[in-house]
RNA sequence: GGGCCCGUAGCUCAGCAUGGAUAGAGUGCCUGCCUUCUAAGCAGGUGGUCGUGGGAUCGAAGCCCACCGGGCCCGCCA
C-alpha cells in the first residue's frame, strides 16, 4: 500500500504541473524503473505532453520538475524530483520515511496486509477442474485446477463471496466408455490401482482399443448412453457408483493439490432436474433459438442457436430430441448466474482437508441452502472450447443485457516436451513438443508426477534433516512437491503452451516453488533463533530515521510495499502469472537481502532491530503471497 | 475455406495491454563463494539480426499491414 501512497504523491505533483498548462485528463505512468541509477519512480508525463505542446520531452521535464519544486517539500513520500535528459522525470523517494510507514502498515494489517477491497463482497461463482469421472487427473488437469484454484484464493482475498464449483460429468461419452468396459467387456471392478487410474489407465485405453478391432461395440457405447440418461435406471444406478468412486479418487489429488470446492455439480441432476425445459422456454421467449424447419437445411428438425450468434447455426437438440453437449450447459451456466430458479436441493458430500464442507447437489432432500445466483461467473476451461464459450456467454447476454457477468478464463494446454514424449515412445521429428492423448494413455498423471517431486524433495529434506522424524520428512516433501508442481503451472502466461518436461519439473533449482519456500524458511530461521539469543523478541521503538538502511535493505522495503498493487493487477487481469512472478521476485530480493546483509552477526544492536522487523514484514508478506499462490509457507526445509 | 493463439539467448520463458533510458530471468556450460542467520543459495562469465519484410512515429520487441513457420477450433461427438 505504501508505494501506492509514493505514486499518488508523484502524480499529485505532475497533476499540478499539468493544470499550470491549462490541461487536464492526461494519460501518464508513474512506475518503478527498473534501474536503481534513475530513481526510485519516474513518469513518462514530458513523452505524453511532448505530443501536445510541441517541445522536447527534455524541455517538458525540466519544465514540470521546476513547477513541482516547492511543492515537494509538502510531501512525505517523495524527496526529490529530476529532469533526465531522456526526457524522463525522475523520483528519489525518503527511504526511511518509506521502510517506517511499510513495517508499520505490514505489522497491524499482518494476514490482511496486501489485500485491496475491490469485490466489495460481490458473490463471484468459480469452476475449475471439471474432470470427466472416468480416469485420473494428468498435469492438464492440473494447470485447469491450479489456475482456478489461485483465482479463487486472490478473488477471497479482494473481499468477494467466491464460490468454488467443479463440475461433473457423469452422464457423458467417457463415462459410458468405461461402463461398456465393465458391463461388456469383463473388466474387474477391482484393481490394485488407486481406482481412478485403473479407469483411466486400463479399462477406459483398453476399451478404445478393442472400439478400433471391433467396431460393433461402438453400438454398446450407444446403448449406454441411453441408459444413463433415464436417471432411475439399472445402467445409470451402476454408472453414479463408478463415476462417484473415481470422483472420489480424484478428490484426494485436488485436496493434495491444496484445492478445495464448495459445491460439486453433477451433471445427471442437471438433466434430471429439468433446468434444461426451463433454459429452453426461456430462450425461445427471448427469441434466440428456433426450430429449424427447412427441408434443404443440414439441420432440419433441430432446435438451433439462431444465426448471428457467432456467425453461426449451433444444434442445441438434435432431431432425434436429445440435447448436444453444449445444450446442457447452458441451464448450468443460467444456475450460476442465477437467471433461472435453483430447482436443487444440497448434500454434505465430504469435509475437506481445510475443515469446510464441499457440497453436492441433490435432487431429494430437505435442505433450504441455495448456492446459485452469482453477480459473475467464471469458467476455466482450455482454449479448445473457446468458440462454444462465446456462444454461451452470448446467449447469456441477451437473457440480461450484460455481456461481462459469463467469463471464460482460456488457458493453453499443457503438453509434452520432446524428451518427455520420447518416454511414451513417441518419434516427434522436429517438433518441440506432443499433445497428450487421453484415449491412448499418453499422459502424465498428476498424482505419479506428485510421487516423483515427493520423492526428490523427502531425499534433500531428509539430507539437510536427519534427525527429524519420518512424519515430518514426508509432510515436508509433499509440501515442496505441492508447491513445484504448483508454481510451475502459474508462472506461464496464460495463452502459452506449457512444454513439460519431467527432467526439468524435478530440477529443484532457479525459478521454482521451492526457490520461493527456501526463502521463508530461511527467513523462519533467522526469527527462530533470534528468540533463542535473547536479543529482542519484540522490535519496539526502533528509530528507523538515525538508521543505516543499505540497498539490498531498500529493494526489500520496497518489494513488501508494492504487495498490494500486484494484488490488484492479478485480480484485475485474471491471470495468476502476476503474482506469481511478483513472489518469485520478493523471495529473490530476500535471498540477496539474506546473502549480504547480516542479521544476527550485526554487531549494532540497533541495526538487528530494524532487520529483525524487515525480516518480520517480510514473512508477514511472502506468507501472505504464498497463501494466494496455493503454495506451502515451511519454517524449514 | 473461415476464426483464434504462439514465434525474444542452445533450451524453457518474462517484457508487448498504456511505444521511450545499455532487451531481462531461469536453465545449460565456464569461474568464484560454506569454521558466520540452511550453498534448494549468492556473485561473475558465456549466450540475442526480439520469425521475415514493409508502414505510421522524433522513437518499435511492443502499434498497423503482408508474408513465413508452428499449434488449436470450426460435428445432429463430448
Amino acid at each position: 500500500m505504501t508505494m501506492r501512497r509514493a505514486i499518488d504523491e508523484a502524480r499529485a505533483l505532475l497533476d499540478e504541473a499539468i493544470s499550470h498548462y491549462g490541461l487536464k485528463d492526461v494519460v501518464y505512468d508513474v512506475a518503478e524503473p527498473k534501474e536503481e541509477q534513475y530513481g526510485d519512480l519516474y513518469s513518462n508525463l514530458a513523452f505524453q505532453l511532448s505530443k501536445i505542446l510541441r517541445k522536447s520531452p527534455s524541455m517538458i521535464a525540466e519544465e514540470v520538475c521546476r513547477l513541482c519544486s516547492k511543492s515537494i517539500a509538502g510531501c512525505r513520500l517523495i524527496r526529490s524530483m529530476e529532469p533526465h535528459r531522456a526526457g524522463y522525470i525522475n523520483f528519489r523517494l525518503n527511504i526511511h520515511e518509506l521502510a517506517k510507514i511499510t513495517l508499520e502498515e505490514v505489522k497491524s494489517k499482518g494476514r490482511m496486509y496486501g489485500s485491496i477491497d475491490v469485490g466489495k463482497g460481490k458473490r463471484v461463482m468459480i469452476e475449475h477442474t471439471s474432470v470427466n469421472p472416468n480416469k485420473a487427473l494428468h498435469i492438464g488437469h492440473v494447470r485447469n485446477l491450479v489456475l482456478g484454484d489461485t483465482i479463487y484464493r486472490i478473488l477471497r482475498f479482494t473481499n468477494h463471496n467466491a464460490i468454488v464449483l467443479n463440475y461433473i460429468d457423469d452422464s457423458g461419452l467417457q463415462v459410458a466408455d468405461i461402463i461398456v468396459g465393465f458391463r461388456f467387456l469383463n473388466f474387474p471392478l477391482e484393481s490394485s490401482k488407486k481406482f481412478d487410474h485403473y479407469c483411466g489407465d486400463d479399462v477406459y485405453v483398453k476399451v478404445n482399443e478393442m472400439y478400433d478391432h471391433d467396431p460393433s461395440l461402438l453400438a454398446k457405447r450407444r446403448e449406454v448412453l441411453k441408459a444413463m440418461e433415464d436417471y432411475n435406471s439399472d445402467i445409470a444406478r451402476f454408472a453414479r457408483e463408478v463415476t462417484v468412486r473415481v470422483l472420489n479418487e480424484q478428490l484426494k489429488t485436488c485436496w493434495r493439490l491444496n484445492a478445495r470446492y464448495d459445491c460439486l455439480n453433477f451433471e445427471s441432476q442437471i438433466i434430471a432436474s429439468k433446468l434444461w425445459d426451463k433454459a429452453l422456454r426461456l430462450m425461445q421467449r427471448k427469441d434466440i433459438i428456433k426450430v429449424d424447419d427447412d427441408p434443404a437445411s443440414k439441420y432440419h428438425g433441430c432446435v438451433v442457436v439462431k444465426a448471428g450468434i457467432e456467425g453461426e447455426e449451433k444444434v442445441l437438440i438434435r432431431s432425434d430430441g436429445t440435447a448436444t453437449y453444449i445444450a446442457k450447459d447452458i441451464p448450468y451456466a443460467m444456475w450460476k448466474l442465477g437467471i433461472l430458479e435453483d430447482p436443487f436441493k444440497y448434500v454434505e458430500y465430504a469435509k475437506q482437508p481445510d475443515g469446510s464442507i464441499l457440497w453436492a447437489t441433490s435432487l431429494d432432500g430437505a435442505g433450504s441452502l441455495h448456492i446459485n445466483g452469482a453477480e459473475m461467473a467464471i469458467t476455466v476451461i482450455d482454449v479448445r472450447q473457446s468458440r462454444l464459450q462465446n456462444i454461451i456467454a452470448k446467449i447469456l447476454s441477451m437473457l440480461d443485457n450484460d455481456s461481462s457477468r459469463y467469463k471464460h478464463l482460456a488457458y493453453e494446454v499443457v503438453a509434452l516436451s520432446a524428451n518427455t514424449a520420447r518416454l511414451f515412445n513417441i518419434e516427434i521429428g522436429d517438433k518441440r513438443f506432443a499433445h497428450m492423448k487421453g484415449r491412448e494413455g499418453i499422459y502424465i498423471n498428476a498424482d505419479d508426477m506428485l510421487d516423483r517431486l515427493h520423492n526428490k524433495a523427502y531425499e534433500e529434506v531428509k539430507a539437510r534433516n536427519p534427525d527429524e522424524d519420518e512424519q515430518w520428512l514426508h509432510r515436508t516433501a509433499e509440501s515442496i512437491a505441492v508447491a513445484s508442481i504448483r508454481y510451475s503451472m502459474l508462472k506461464q502466461d496464460l495463452d502459452k503452451i506449457i512444454t513439460f518436461d519431467i527432467e526439468d519439473a524435478l530440477n529443484l533449482h532457479g525459478e521454482s516453488g521451492q526457490y520461493i519456500q527456501y526463502a521463508y524458511a530461511r527467513a523462519s530461521r533467522i526469527l527462530e533463533k533470534a528468540s533463542s539469543i535473547a536479543v529482542v523478541g519484540e522490535e519496539r521503538g526502533i528509530d528507523i530515521d538515525s538508521t543505516h538502511i543499505g540497498s539490498e535493505e531498500i529493494a526489500l522495503v520496497k518489494a513488501i510495499a508494492r504487495f498490494d498493487m500486484v494484488v490488484e493487477d492479478t485480480v484485475k487481469s485474471l491471470n495468476p502469472k502476476t503474482i506469481a512472478r511478483y513472489c518469485y521476485t520478493l523471495a529473490m530480493v530476500f535471498n540477496e537481502f539474506y546473502e549480504k546483509v547480516p542479521v544476527l552477526h550485526e554487531k549494532d544492536e540497533h541495526l538487528i532491530k530494524m532487520r529483525l522487523s524487515l525480516v518480520r514484514a517480510f514473512i508477514t508478506t511472502m506468507s501472505n503471497c504464498m497463501s494466494l499462490l496455493g503454495i506451502d509457507a515451511l519454517e524449514r526445509m
